[in-house]
DNA sequence: CGAGTACTTGAAAGATCTCAAATTAGGTGG
DNA sequence: CCACCTAATTTGAGATCTTTCAAGTACTCG
């Protein structure tokens, strides 16, 4: 499975020097597996650890006072994991495998380390924490204003979206990996409301399912049903100034 | 109005330099006032500017496709506005002054000129960032699984608090200085049915209202209607090494 | 004092949830 | 490979929550 490594999701928008990309190469040497289901980090253990998922895919979820659980993000190939440990010293999520993964421990110590020799690390850091929060403002909107129906295609989408861009071979046929009830969990629905949504989408026309395999069959129709606003990569540090090196 | 400075607020997590401090200082020199009511960035705008909000009120929110609004924060004196401009050259929400306001408008570049040569202060900004990723995960979380009663008691906890936080003064008795339409839109409600639910807490003896000024009459119950995970700030980067200076 | 905006309340429609039960799918031990 | 067991999906019906529409009241600003 070809996979973005977060060497090529800093270098997207920041052309790296041979050390910085060097740099980073060495905090992410270290391999660890995450079976499916598995639980990597839970919400509120003190640690000083932090990942970048490598191949897979995970879910990061807090779990609410009556139990109930929101799933905040999914994560993919090229994502940090956990970050919230560098600033508080604690995880703010549960990290679990959605699909068998691999990820790399990173100690904050050393990316610290290698931020303060190499200051244009910590803006990429500093972006990347950006780009959740436009993703998690996105989310926010959706899940406020929006319809079920919209939820669940806009759902749909993402998925599709980030799977491709870690495995260019997928078309219009995925496999989520969700159950239903995961999917309510990331979109404020009970299973059983996704259940019906899905079996919408799937009466209009806009998709189809067979043994957990989706296919978008209207992808325009699809799109219009999230109505989400579609907020376009466009991170660029490009213009950053070199710097010398200590 | 006393009013933290951005300045105070990193300084709270992490102990500064004189020259760190400095050049924070100088960052921030600047002032524009922003009349209340008056818009400070349009979503979209390009643009390679932010700011430090000084004193007043804000809030920054989006506009979907409907038409319709979706306020994601507020934001507060210490708070950095706009920072997607570091990375994405523009702005992601439009942000209204609430209260009239004072800003410190601070070029990009100037902000990472001043990172490059102080890089722990890149770190101060991943962590401000990170900040704001863990109060958006919580208001996702929120909007997702409470009821309209628990959201309404939400808002009025999370901006008392805030307000407090740059005026100790402010007790059980405060001015949220918003419409119930833009609370509404914060918290994914129908005006009329914040009203109801802002009704139903008075009520229930949990609130008082006259002319504007909500005051809390049991904070322990308005805590329990909210059900909100609470998040005490809890960053701390005061682990982080001191470093020579360019 | 007048006009516009915000607030308030009622009634009905619509969306989503809850509860319950039937069906299907997947995994495991024999 | 089969039989069983559990988890996941599917569907129906009624309850609950929230919105919509409509109308009247209160406030604020010029």
């Amino acid at each position: 499975m070809p996979a973005l490594s977060l060497v090529d999701r800093i270098g997207a928008f920041l052309p790296l020097s041979t050390t910085e990309r060097a740099a980073l190469l060495e905090l992410t040497e270290r391999e660890r597996g995450v079976r499916r289901g598995a639980t990597l980090v839970r919400q509120n253990e003190r640690s000083t650890e932090l990942f970048a998922l490598k191949s897979g895919m995970m879910m990061g979820y807090v779990l609410l006072d009556d139990g109930s659980r929101q799933i905040v993000r999914f994560l993919f190939p090229g994502d940090l994991l956990s970050t919230n440990v560098i600033t508080y010293g604690k995880a703010h999520q549960t990290l679990v495998a959605v699909a068998d993964s691999v990820v790399a421990p990173i100690d904050r110590a050393q990316l610290v380390e290698a931020t303060l020799r190499f200051p244009r690390l910590a803006l990429a850091l500093a972006a990347i924490e950006q780009t959740e929060g436009a993703a998690l403002a996105d989310r926010l909107a959706g899940i406020a204003k929006t319809s079920a129906r919209a939820r669940v295609a806009a759902v749909l989408l993402e998925l599709r979206d980030r799977m491709r861009r870690s495995d260019p071979a997928i078309g219009d046929s995925f496999v989520p990996g969700l159950t239903q009830e995961e999917i309510g969990d990331a979109t404020g629905l009970t299973a059983v409301h996704v259940n019906r949504m899905l079996r919408k989408l799937e009466d209009q026309g806009l998709i189809a399912r067979m043994a957990g395999r989706v296919t978008i069959l209207d992808e325009p129709a699809l799109h219009r049903a999230a109505d989400r606003v579609d907020r376009q990569a466009g991170v660029d540090l490009s213009w950053l100034p070199e710097t010398r090196e200590a």
